[in-house]
DNA sequence: GGCCGTTATTGACCTTTGTCAATCCCCGTC
DNA sequence: GACGGGGATTGACAAAGGTCAATAACGGCC
């Protein structure tokens, strides 16, 4: 640990248990209290923040720990042979980060820092028996995995039958409900990511997604000034993650 | 072949343990034996198979039970508002249906069998207990869960950054793979699923798929009749999966 | 507080792929 | 063995969105 003020706010740092944290009705320690929370506490370590573009693992790393996320946000993505990136999901305060990896023992995303943002890192090794004693830890842990399914489900349908309005659209909509779950407002909020970031995310090309951003505006729907972000019409924007898309309407066997 | 001899099949199956199941090593059990695979044994229930088009359940259902696809193939899908339908997925024998149920208590999507599929039940409420006493059992199911995971990513960066060549050249080598560890053929098999689901979860236009088995197979790459498929240019197939896509090359904060 | 590299925006153009429509061909059924 | 219907294929056309290129606006950083 090198300067002085960093040293302050790390030791502030390993204070804070799950307990106090006001991320506790999201993440790990749900519905666990008492004892049992203090033996969580005790396996669970807070990191040195990561600056805006550190890497909180990256690709193929073998798998050590959980990461809760903090403050900040964190976004996971692949880089194939051509070094193209695809961006497969952004990680915001209360959300897990590398439950992917438990299967095969190395990370199959790479994960990085979109701002300075602070981690919770929960070695595996020293979780994993925990959860047979404590049934509370062990349900909470498949739920949230089965949630980040879930999640992942939903962007799959949103690049499968949505045109790039109704995935602009609904991706807003969706980064508001979990803004507002984490108490901040539901129709103002930060960006935390770029652009390229947003387009590879959603499967467009910048240019598509910055013109896309130009056209709500001026239609009212939102009021978008760099990264900071004005949801005007919600009802409108629902509306373009609902009908619109492509695809078809025959089902099959 | 009716009446008899399916009567026949039946009973085997509902007498056919983990123990003597031939996908024992890609399934749950994966790992444990003797008297706790006894104990799974006894919770899990053999169902009668599933005709070609029969809901396993649907979505917005209760969760009571994963299930384990024995034969035959699953897809599991959501159908939106306008009642258009997005395939996210395809089960194959040894494969896991139902894991992202557990975090809501609700089937988020639907699934439906796209043969004749028999599966084997396992009731979560008691499956969970006994993950608590069987470290070896609740090990696999997170493996399980964290695989799947996996592979919703693997979908995601398909449908994020391939263009339609790669996107169904990417699909078939990895479908040969599937194939290949449950010990067929790598190179040549029947596709389960219909030309439009196999669009919808490609991301595709049904008549772009279509067009896209006439190109392949007049560049050699493969020869289809219809589902029948024989893939006859392993390394061109992963040049088209691999390069050619679009997409940017741009590394974000 | 000015400079520079990065990120975002805007425009012009063109390719890929979706849409519509017609036909074909399995496959199961009667 | 003929019939019917859904799935598959093919063609013509249109349009959404990607690509290329130029410019503008930040946001760090000395």
């Amino acid at each position: 640990m090198p300067a002085h003020s960093t040293q302050v706010i790390d030791l502030r740092q390993v204070k804070v248990a799950c307990r106090s944290c006001t991320l506790h009705e999201l993440c790990l320690p749900l519905g666990i209290e008492g004892e049992e929370l203090e033996r969580l506490d005790r396996i669970i370590r807070r990191r040195r923040p990561l600056a805006r573009g550190e890497h909180l693992f990256r690709r193929g790393e073998p798998f050590r720990a959980l990461y809760a996320v903090r403050s900040g946000a964190i976004k996971t993505y692949t880089l194939d042979e051509g070094g193209r990136e695809q961006v497969t999901g952004f990680h915001l305060p209360g959300e897990l980060v590398g439950l992917d990896a438990i299967g095969e023992g190395r990370h199959p995303l790479a994960a990085r820092a979109l701002e300075r943002t602070s981690v919770c890192e929960i070695p595996f090794e020293r979780l994993e028996p925990l959860t047979a004693e404590i049934p509370g830890l062990r349900r909470q842990l498949l739920r949230l995995m089965s949630r980040e399914l879930v999640e992942d489900e939903a962007h799959l349908a949103l690049l499968g039958q949505r045109d790039a309005e109704g995935r602009l659209a609904a991706f807003l909509l969706s980064l508001s409900q979990r803004y507002a779950r984490r108490g901040f407002s539901a129709c103002e909020f930060r960006l935390p990511m770029s652009r390229t970031d947003l387009a590879s995310y959603l499967g467009l090309a910048v240019e598509t997604v910055s013109r896309l951003f130009t056209r709500f505006q001026g239609e009212g729907l939102l009021e978008a000034e760099r990264k900071q972000v004005r949801l005007r019409d919600l009802d409108g924007l629902r509306a373009l993650a609902a009908g619109g898309g492509r695809a078809s309407c025959q089902r099959g066997a």
